[in-house]
DNA sequence: TGCCAGGCCAAAT
DNA sequence: ATTTGGCATGGC
């Protein structure tokens, strides 16, 4: 499809468009006149939103659809939503945030590259990626993201060189595992959570809290809690009592049941960007 | 300048 | 079983 031709439009009765792509789900966003770029893959995916109307790059419809995760039970997920006052605020700034649907080495990848890592940052990491090592996609200014077979072929030096710093070993490692077809991370899809996180867990940078991210973004486990910084302290505010990481993420699981993934990603975002806490 | 960032890992307790 | 220190880099 050309993208000068018209692009096709859906209706969207819940759903914002800014703040699901710039929520620190994904970090390769391109803003493009009143929109943004996109690649989904190899695809490239032009999106502009004007209150319910989505624009999208016309013949991939159906992909935009399930990428942006459109059929996602946005009012199901608000009616299970925390009530203490913190989270109706994140509600209520973040209202239509989707979790996406992100291809999963993708996914994987930029957040091995992500510890200690500001989000703009990784961002600058995963655009050096692309660029340097990604396959060039027509009409698009963005290089897909390197495949694990791409990234295999580099030296720990060349991925330093794109700021990875001590990240590099972990993510040459862990593409040449994939590379090997060792694991097949589409067939892991199947998997229970708790064995795919172990699983997940295996690869060198990849603890719990990057697990739970590729939980969550790319393999639809909505209940999946990554515990950051940020998490850490909103939860710690929430519970009032001295907890490690991984009791915070139980504390969050059984609070927020099902969907506390997605509960997790409006109090990220929402204490993100208002740079607030929950009052103690 | 000094501090912090969507942490992980191995060593020490 | 739990805590601690080291690890690279760039933005504010």
């Amino acid at each position: 499809m050309s993208p000068s031709q018209k692009p096709a439009e859906i209706f969207v009765p819940e759903f914002d468009l800014r703040q699901t792509l710039e929520s620190g789900q994904i970090f390769h966003a391109m803003p493009t006149g009143p929109g943004w770029q996109v690649l989904v893959d190899r695809t490239p995916l032009y999106v502009e939103q004007q209150d319910r109307v989505l624009r999208v790059t016309a013949g991939h419809e159906s992909l935009a659809q399930n990428y942006l995760s459109l059929d996602h039970p946005l009012e199901s997920i608000y009616a299970a939503f925390p009530s203490d006052p913190f989270s109706r605020a994140a509600l209520q700034s973040c209202r239509g945030l989707r979790i996406l649907r992100q291809p999963r080495w993708e996914c994987l990848a930029t957040f091995i590259t992500s510890p200690m890592k500001q989000v703009a940052h990784i961002r600058q990491i995963s655009l050096h990626l692309r660029e340097r090592f990604g396959t060039p996609v027509e009409s698009s200014l963005l290089h897909a993201y390197p495949t694990p077979e791409q990234l295999a072929g580099a030296t720990e030096q060349d991925l330093r060189n794109c700021g990875l710093g001590f990240r590099a070993k972990s993510l040459l490692a862990t593409a040449r595992t994939v590379a090997s077809q060792e694991v097949d991370l589409a067939a892991l899809a199947q998997w229970p959570t708790g064995k795919l996180r172990d699983r997940l867990c295996e690869f060198p940078g990849v603890g719990r809290k990057v697990a739970n991210c590729v939980l969550l973004f790319a393999y639809e486990r909505l209940d999946a809690v990554p515990v950051d910084v940020w998490i850490a302290r909103i939860l710690l505010a929430m519970r009032r009592r001295k907890s490690s990481h991984l009791e915070l993420e139980r504390y969050s699981n059984r609070r927020f049941g099902a969907y506390a993934g997605y509960v997790q990603q409006y109090l990220f975002h929402h204490a993100r960007m208002t740079k607030s806490l929950p009052a103690t």
